[in-house]
DNA sequence: TATATTGTCTACTTATTTGATAGAATTTAT
DNA sequence: ATAAATTCTATCAAATAAGTAGACAATATA
């Protein structure tokens, strides 16, 4: 809803909870976080509300995955944005599991990365045809 | 270490828990639900142990993901072991998201697929030369 | 400036999952 | 018979997920 009403104004929570089928105050922080993560903006009181700062294309679904579910990688030791050394793992150089993971996150990387808001919006638009 | 034994006869798990630096208690679990999925056997008593049943090179990451983890796609309505309907979209053919996460479940899968136990022992055996 | 409207923040709740630990029971080779 | 293994069931503590609740702050406008 905000990306298809990016740059027309602000939306409520009310109207988004309502049409989504999301309890209101469980979408106000979900709002919150992604205001903190500058995704979004917002204006309190009357004719306030939400609405997207970034652009559709600018935002992946990589991007929204790390903010609400972190690391996209398997395992923390190969992740690019919340790397963590193994605790088993002795030395990472020797793991025979290592480059392999790498492989496997980049894949899942890749494609979360090329798909985005506009992604959707796109879509969206063809069905409607 | 199971892959790198194929075909050499029974592991211990004591033996496997000392090497891998995993609490021995643990370890028998993973094993035990390991060898209800099917990718190994055992044999009690002296003498006895884990071997791996099927070949390196037919046990792929995805495969044990969903053993341990679960589905590979981001939402239970794009996945293909782990089917379940959405409780808030309506209407899952209307839904702008469905298509899209199908791509990102494809990109994951297919890397996730293509990734063996034998290409870890093969990377191995690559790093020791 | 009072008021209704709307977002902000903090705390709490309940259920589930994760990463183990513990111990008794069972199987098997010798 | 016995020692060595796996098997099974129960339990635990900490973290996470998904959501609820309510006080508080900001803002337009009448």
């Amino acid at each position: 809803m905000l990306g298809r009403n990016y740059g027309q104004g602000y939306l409520l929570t009310r109207n988004i909870a309502q049409k989504e089928n999301i309890p209101k105050k469980f979408l106000e922080q979900i709002l919150l976080e992604l205001k903190h993560a500058r995704f979004v903006n917002s204006k309190q009181g009357v004719g306030g509300g939400y609405y997207l700062i970034k652009k559709p294309k600018d935002i992946s679904v990589a991007d929204v995955y790390r903010l609400f579910d972190g690391a996209i990688a398997l395992v923390p030791c190969v992740s690019l944005n919340f790397y963590e050394k193994c605790d088993d793992c002795k030395n990472e150089k020797e793991c025979l599991l290592h480059d392999e993971f790498i492989k496997i996150r980049e894949g899942a990387r890749v494609v979360m990365s090329k798909t985005t808001i506009q992604s959707f919006l796109q879509h969206d638009k063809k069905r409607k045809k």
